[in-house]
DNA sequence: TCTCAATTGCGACTGCGTATCATGGGGACG
DNA sequence: CGTCCCCATGATACGCAGTCGCAATTGAGA
């Protein structure tokens, strides 16, 4: 499981400065208990400048430190990354959870269907939309 | 393939108007030869109002005439659905290029996984990003 | 042709994200 | 421990994609 202190030391094996006000947003996404917008990150610390949040976020999205969930209706939520491992994501449309998973099977058939069509492959990204268990009356 | 001709009649047939505004635009789609922005097909077509090509635009994807590409980079294109069948695509980096195509066992995968976490699906996305086979060097 | 709801265009508006720039603070080095 | 340089920050203005409200227009069925 991906902690703050992990967080905190990639960023300084990145050549980061490690600053109040990055701890305080690492804090807040720790905190989160549910994938959260900017908005709403930014509301949580008020003390810390709008723009600072989003690069904030947009840096430990390029860390993998975070990761970024398109959703179905075009807006976009973050998330603590689980793993940082490979993964693919489901979205409850009801209650907005957000499980990974990773699928072997399915990586294949994303690189099987790549290369059949003459593709080199640099990512991909496969997103699940539904309701969750508990969603489901 | 899908034609002009075709998206016209399903227009009517879900109980649109078929107005000289939306051939336009229709025609406009069909002789676009690769991936477009609503700011490129709205360049297009300086006579109509650019609210009504996003309006326009919108509804054509709900009747699935056109298909919404979301790029590597956030941004969002649209094309032409080449069947109207379910479908993913192969996204070119370089180029621009899209092709698009379907494997049950990518589905079979993706269904798979739903069903292990309990979900049940609405809808899911699933975009490749590469370099097509003319745009490696 | 007549009628009326659907459609359009305009322009203002919202919301997300970024650019600018002066100020402040980490941390490497001595 | 002190200095210094450059990264990071905050405030604000800005840009861009997309939407809204409303008055005028127009398609297509009766």
């Amino acid at each position: 499981m991906s902690t703050s202190a992990d967080s905190t030391t990639r960023l300084e094996d990145t050549g980061h400065r490690l600053t109040a006000t990055r701890r305080a947003v690492l804090d807040a996404i720790a905190r989160s208990p549910r994938p959260f917008t900017i908005e709403e990150l930014s509301e949580g610390l008020p003390d810390i400048g709008r723009a600072t949040v989003f690069r904030t976020v947009k840096l430990l999205h390029e860390l993998d430190i975070v990761c970024r969930l398109p959703l179905e209706d075009g807006g976009v939520r973050y998330q603590r990354a689980g793993s940082g491992e490979h993964h693919h994501h489901l979205i409850c449309g009801g209650c907005g959870a957000v499980a990974e998973f990773s699928d072997p099977a399915l990586d294949d058939a994303i690189e099987r269907n790549a290369a059949a069509a003459g593709f080199a492959l640099d990512a991909h990204s496969a997103e699940l939309y539904g309701r969750c268990a508990a969603c489901r009356g």
